[in-house]
DNA sequence: CCATAATAATGGTTCAACCATTTAACAAGG
DNA sequence: CCTTGTTAAATGGTTGAACCATTATTATGG
């Protein structure tokens, strides 16, 4: 018999009619009855269907809007559409905690090493011949952004290469994850670091040999190798960040 | 000069003096011009400080209660109260994502694999002489808990152990990622899984090879004892799964 | 056919009143 | 003096009606 370890009982919350409602709209968002692109009915009608004014009804869709399950646009046709689940929110969440001072950026860049190591590691493991071939030309592209000293371009087909990893690595949270934590920790980087030719030329010799690796699944090299990748800027961070302080 | 990708200029929002209120209160919280434990003023005085309608307020202060920076009680003495920015927001927006079927269990158990590696390599890369102790001694009140059977006291003990490598691991970011993972997996471990005198040694075991890595500072055999303990809660999980499904 | 203005639909805001919960003050009794 | 029950006050929760602001559609006129 499965175990159950407790309860798990919820403290009654009286009042709170709009919590109520919330429970009510979300339970159907996630149980599919209503599916993303669907709208809501208007803020008059709903309030008719639940009974409540529309106050009230006001500040529990106000509730559903923070929590990234719908989206609200005015005007006529307008109204609460259902949203997909994305990862809007978590990413507010962490910079919440980033500039709350919960946490620092050195955490966030140790945490992005170690989770960059893994998902090339996964890479490594089940990237397909198709993959390889997706990947070695995102390479091919970098490298000549390299030649040409186009900063911008690099900086993006980087981007891409670690997306697209990402992708071959399989796993959804890993994928948000990665992107909740770079969205974060990005202007940290685009504020302190400057990215000379010579940079480039190092970050692309990192590139090669991650996608050499997963060619050849060594997946032991590709999560180390993804990790001095990142490692390397972190160390760039902090020496940036004690040079500021002094 | 740092570089600056783009100017990350923001639409305007036009109306929605809420959403105005909130970045002010919020901004407030951020730069600690409102401490955790600090009370906002009553509703209808806020309400004449923005000099805005008590609805409009009210619609602010949902937003900001379900972003985790205020709690708000009723009655005498009550009103919004500044929080500290905890994990709660996290772990519920995970949970929208797995209950959306964005996100797979496989995913977050997978996920959960890599990380407590991590955090293992970490804990034995950095554990002082008084953290061993304090590990093997939760490790010797494992081994009790395993002699009596008794369960509960047993996973109790395991789930204080893994926390006190992450406390030892010294990563904020880690520290809440593994929580969060956690609180949104667990159901599902107490759901499917049933645990028997075997499954407590076979625990036992995994976790005196842990802590004994982490005392010699073998921060890789660490992380591959972390992440095959974890494994064989996934591979457990998954036999269960396609057995319900037949 | 196109530009422009009127119209209607819908979310955003206001105001004033009342309800419900909780704490604190206070009174009564021991 | 202390306990206990009662009352009053403070505060969030809810309501209803009215009006404002934005946007898409439709009608109008050139």
């Amino acid at each position: 018999m499965p175990r159950k370890r407790s309860a798990d009982f919820q403290q009654v919350k009286k009042s709170r009619i709009f919590q109520d409602v919330v429970d009510q709209i979300q339970e159907a968002i996630l149980n599919r009855t209503l599916q993303p692109g669907d709208m809501l009915p208007p803020e008059r009608e709903l309030r008719e269907t639940f009974n409540i004014s529309r106050g009230t009804l006001r500040e529990s869709l106000r509730v559903l809007e923070q929590k990234g399950l719908i989206e609200i646009r005015l005007g006529t046709g307008g109204g609460a559409i259902v949203k997909n689940a994305g990862t809007e929110q978590l990413t507010e969440t962490l910079g919440l905690m980033i500039r709350s001072g919960t946490l620092s950026v050195q955490d966030i860049g140790e945490f992005r090493q170690g989770m960059e190591g893994q998902i090339a590691r996964l890479a490594a493991q089940r990237a397909t011949a198709d993959d390889i071939v997706s990947l070695e030309h995102l390479v091919d592209k970098a490298a000549a952004m390299t030649e040409k000293g186009a900063v911008e371009a690099f900086l993006d087909t980087d981007q891409a290469i670690h997306k697209e990893i990402g992708r071959i690595a399989g796993n959804a949270l890993y994928r948000y994850a990665a992107q909740v934590v770079h969205d974060n920790i990005r202007k940290y980087y685009d504020n302190f670091l400057e990215f000379t030719q010579e940079r480039m030329e190092e970050n692309l010799l990192d590139l090669r040999g991650i996608v050499a690796a997963i060619r050849e699944q060594r997946h032991q090299d590709a999560a180390s190798l993804a990790e001095q990748h990142v490692h390397r800027f972190n160390v760039r961070m902090q020496e940036k960040e004690s040079r500021a302080v002094k």
